[in-house]
DNA sequence: ACTTTTTATTACCCACGGGTAATATAACTG
DNA sequence: CAGTTATATTACCCGTGGGTAATAAAAAGT
């Protein structure tokens, strides 16, 4: 753990250290990469690690230099797709705004994710594919986005930003239509993700707004 | 196809013969039954036939008198809960109403069937796992079933039922919410598939409704 | 009772693919 | 340039599980 170079050198002799790890970790992504794109393309357990490695010019050995085992990419992926979405509701969680805003938001980020690869993964692989400690963790992370969600709804609905409602099922079909984006968003067909996740962020709560009171208010004629 | 029985046989002698089809028929649903049930909690390729006929106090190689492959069981669960869908569709078809009517009455069938094994064999199984032509089948289904939706949409916004929208999101929006059942729902828990379907069929179609005009009629406070 | 057909069992085959051992080669270190 | 480490290859192992052949047991037919 030394970090003084030694005087000799010129350039600084951790750069090739540290240039050396960054390549590992690229190759370690791009091994990511393929094999997420070919489990969604084939399902887990038809994609062959032999053709992983084909995939990126090497053998299915080599693969072994960056994990430890077949469901260990796979649950990496998942990974991946998970931390996407706790990141933004650790940011949505942070902003400001009502518990409607706060929901429109997630939608709009969770939409997005789910048009990528690895958000993907989240609703394509099969939670029984993975060994019993990963399938807590997964299971786990399920968990925390739906609570996140259901978080949101309750809040919208004790700031009166939305109207009152079961919010259980109301944060199952919000996260159901989202989830069905993995299904069947393709990058080749006519919507970029942008243009859905703006989409669902007002078609997933329009229904939930609580409209101006028209009892009390005489006069919300706002606009 | 000779329907008159022997005059000799005191008991009609096509019954022997009927009981014993129906017999088959009973085992061949038996093992779909049990089949769909390991393919879901294990997933299909976790899932051996060894296990399916264990279930059944039988042998492996028994299954193949019913079936010529494991790929032929799933895609016959698929069939199943294909065919009920397809069956609700045609209900809804020849019955009347307006399209919201329509779109209404099917979320619900629709969520009730998600509700069951054959149902979510629609959205938990993967199609990759199906040969060439039985996953060209599945495709041509799941149009079917979009279609179907985005039937009853477009009809409620010519028949002034639905307020006019993006028909291919907004049906992507409820079969999606719809879909996530066949995820979510577990018997055991609180939710009755009927009350799902009940709570669906207004929640999901809620935000479409075309209200009253507020500008042309004065005074359309029928309720 | 004898034959034929249906249904099941035992015992086996073997392709597939995840994973490993032995080893070569390239890449840094000093 | 030696020496060490990281990375890749070739060749192989072997468990698993779908599927089959040979055959037995049960049921139906005559």
């Amino acid at each position: 753990m030394d970090t003084r170079a030694p005087a000799a050198a010129a350039r600084s002799p951790w750069l090739p250290f540290e240039s050396r790890r960054r390549a590992r970790d690229e190759k370690r992504e791009a091994v990511l990469r393929t094999a997420v794109q070919l489990f969604l393309e084939q399902g887990y357990h038809r994609a062959t690690l032999n053709e992983v490695a084909d995939r990126l010019n090497i053998t299915k050995p080599a693969l072994y230099n960056y994990f430890r085992s077949k469901e260990d990419i796979l649950f990496e992926c998942w990974t991946i797709g998970q931390e996407r979405v706790e990141d933004q509701i650790s940011e949505t969680d942070a902003a400001e705004g009502s518990g409607l805003t706060k929901l429109r938001r997630m939608v709009h980020a969770y939409a997005e994710i789910m048009a990528s690869d690895f958000g993907a993964s989240l609703v394509r692989f099969n939670v029984a594919d993975l060994s019993e400690p990963n399938q807590k963790s997964t299971l786990a992370g399920k968990r925390r986005i739906d609570r996140a969600f259901r978080g949101y709804i309750e809040h919208g609905i004790a700031d009166g930003s939305i109207r009152p409602c079961d919010v259980k099922l109301t944060a199952f079909a919000i996260l159901g239509a989202l989830n069905w984006i993995g299904h069947w968003y393709k990058p080749e067909g006519e919507l970029t993700p942008a243009q859905i996740a703006e989409d669902f962020a007002v078609r997933l709560t329009a229904g939930l707004e609580k409209l101006p009171d028209k009892k009390k208010a005489a006069r919300p004629r706002t606009k």
